[in-house]
DNA sequence: GTGAAAGCGCTAACAT
DNA sequence: ATGTTAGCGCTTTCAC
């Protein structure tokens, strides 16, 4: 090839031959110094970092990945970079990589769950795994995809039939029964919540945290009403909820709630001394809209940190453990209070 | 070699050996059909279509990067993850360069100048160029860092001595002034700049935007106060706020005017009545806040989109054009409003 | 039009 | 301890 330039280099990047003619030895030896290895005389070793260090030379990751069959790189999948629980994750997820030299790569299936599966396949294999963050795809899809992925870790729903999966997660349903409680506790019994993707597993289990809150408590009245997943969905909703009789609303997710809070500000009802909201994830806004959002708050970072150690142990061929589910801190701020009289 | 696994591929993955043999063709048929070469009878065409179809073939994303001296990668750089105002940059990099086929790599410098250089370097080598968020960066690093990672395209600040490196800002300084004169239409004569890092490009500009202002207005007093850029330095940052008799705030960005927000409002003082705050981004959270932020929109979106495009050409060996600056657009909303008697 | 062979930059047997 | 050599999987001359 004529090759006016290599990959992932300047024209004229020098290659492990270029450090070997300059130190007066073989490409063998360079690579052992380079590379570490004990078994090379000092002397020689001093002439290679030598004449590696004036032609500035590292080795080509690119080369070094094709013959030793792994590419120091994990991929990270999500249905949306919009979502600030994915950017915590995300986070979280390159501190750990990072940390242990690995890059990441980033692929944004654009909420087209239809593409995900042929997106996640071509990223693959440009890394060493995929960490899923796959919230809408059906079961079955999941699992095929899963086999194919390998490794892969799952983080933010779990695994369903397979069992070598290692799933970071939060417990969503106890989150939401945990709120549902703070709401009972102070006194709501008409409630309204505010759905997310019928799709989505989370929403499935916000659903069945709802049923077992029913069923304990007959007294308590829950209208689900299907909103969605983000600010503008939760500010759209504040009609519907205000036609309704509850004292207490459940946001699917914080941004609902924050949407909402947004809308309810405008018509001038106050929260909380008309209408509770609580939200669920606890994004880092949380605490700062007026009043202070109470929330149930995974930790999405850790999810993240989480998430690279799993991943960190699959790519060593170590059993990567039990699946790991946060239980969802319940965070009391200023939008939930008992109900006043209306 | 004993080779188990192949890099980005499961053991056993099919190469192109396994399709040519399939099919009954030589290795270069095979690439040449992969490729699209129409060189080659449409018969043989079929056949190794077939064969790949039925070992459900891929080329290595690896081999061919070494071998056609690109990764169809490219990477960006950011201070922190955790900043609102990457995110978006992010996704529209992201979203953009997926539509042209390539792939991005992130890399989180985590707040670390010293080790951004370094990590910047590194990443260059796995992919085909840079789009560099550095806002903190002296100059002369800068410059010599240009050079090392070219191509590489420069988000939020001006690429300074070098004319060469495509650049996609935001105009901080029309920006601030916008803020500045909106403030001081409604009447505001004494006002607070909280600002962010010294050492940030787009701080700088708007100390000079600052600048510009008094000069213009000679019966105005502006007290800058060291602040930060994160809800925790705006939020407290509130009380010496308070301590000035100034009538408003300009905050760094929204995140410091979120901050600072909350802390009044947990001190029983109303925005806009006895104060009016200012943001800077127009971050999506914005527009949420009680009452809703007054800020300058920066669309951190398409300045990630934008950034592709430039990237774009330049790896197809195109002029870059001008550097593109995004005018701020000032979104009047519910924290600012004339001051009244205090 | 098709195949053989060289080579991208590197590592790891396998010699010596 | 060091060098020689055979690949990793692919693309592309270069002959036919």
């Amino acid at each position: 090839m004529p090759s006016p330039e290599r990959a992932g280099q300047r024209a004229g990047q020098p290659t492990i031959a270029d450090v070997a003619a300059r130190a007066g030895v073989s490409l063998a030896t360079v690579s052992r110094v380079m590379n570490g290895k004990r078994s090379v005389d000092e002397s020689l070793a001093v002439r290679v970092r030598a004449a590696a260090e004036e032609l500035n030379y590292s080795a080509s990751p690119l080369a070094r990945s094709l013959v030793l069959g792994k590419t120091n790189t994990v991929a990270v999948v999500v249905p949306d970079l919009g979502n600030p629980t994915f950017h915590g994750v995300l986070r979280g997820l390159s501190h750990g990589a990072g940390e242990q030299g690995y890059h990441v790569l980033i692929a944004d299936s654009a909420e087209s769950v239809t593409d995900e599966r042929i997106l996640a396949v071509e990223t693959r294999r440009r890394c060493d795994g995929i960490v899923l963050v796959s919230p809408r795809m059906a079961e079955d899809d999941l699992q095929a995809l899963l086999a194919e992925l390998d490794p892969v870790v799952l983080v933010s729903r779990d695994a369903g039939a397979s069992t070598t999966t290692p799933v970071v997660t939060a417990d969503y349903e106890a989150g939401l029964r945990g709120l549902l409680d703070l709401l009972f506790d102070d006194g709501h019994r008409s409630m309204v919540f505010l759905s997310g993707n019928p799709q989505s597993a989370s929403n499935v289990r916000r659903l069945a945290a709802l049923d077992g809150f029913l069923r304990d408590r007959a007294d308590v009245a829950i209208e689900t009403l299907p909103c969605g997943v983000n600010f503008a969905d939760g500010y759209d909703a504040a009609d519907a909820v205000l036609a309704t009789a509850a004292t207490a609303v459940v946001a699917f997710n914080d941004l609902v709630a924050m949407g909402l809070l947004s809308a309810l500000s405008e018509r001038g009802v106050t929260v909380p001394q008309q209408l509770s909201v609580v939200g669920f994830d606890d994004i880092p806004f949380a605490r700062y809209t007026t009043p202070p959002l109470t929330t149930a708050a995974v930790p999405v970072t850790e999810l993240g940190e989480q998430a690279w150690r799993r991943m960190w142990r699959l790519l060593n061929r170590e059993p990567a453990g039990e699946p790991l589910v946060f239980r969802p801190a319940i965070e009391r701020r200023g939008t939930s209070a008992p109900p006043s009289p209306r």
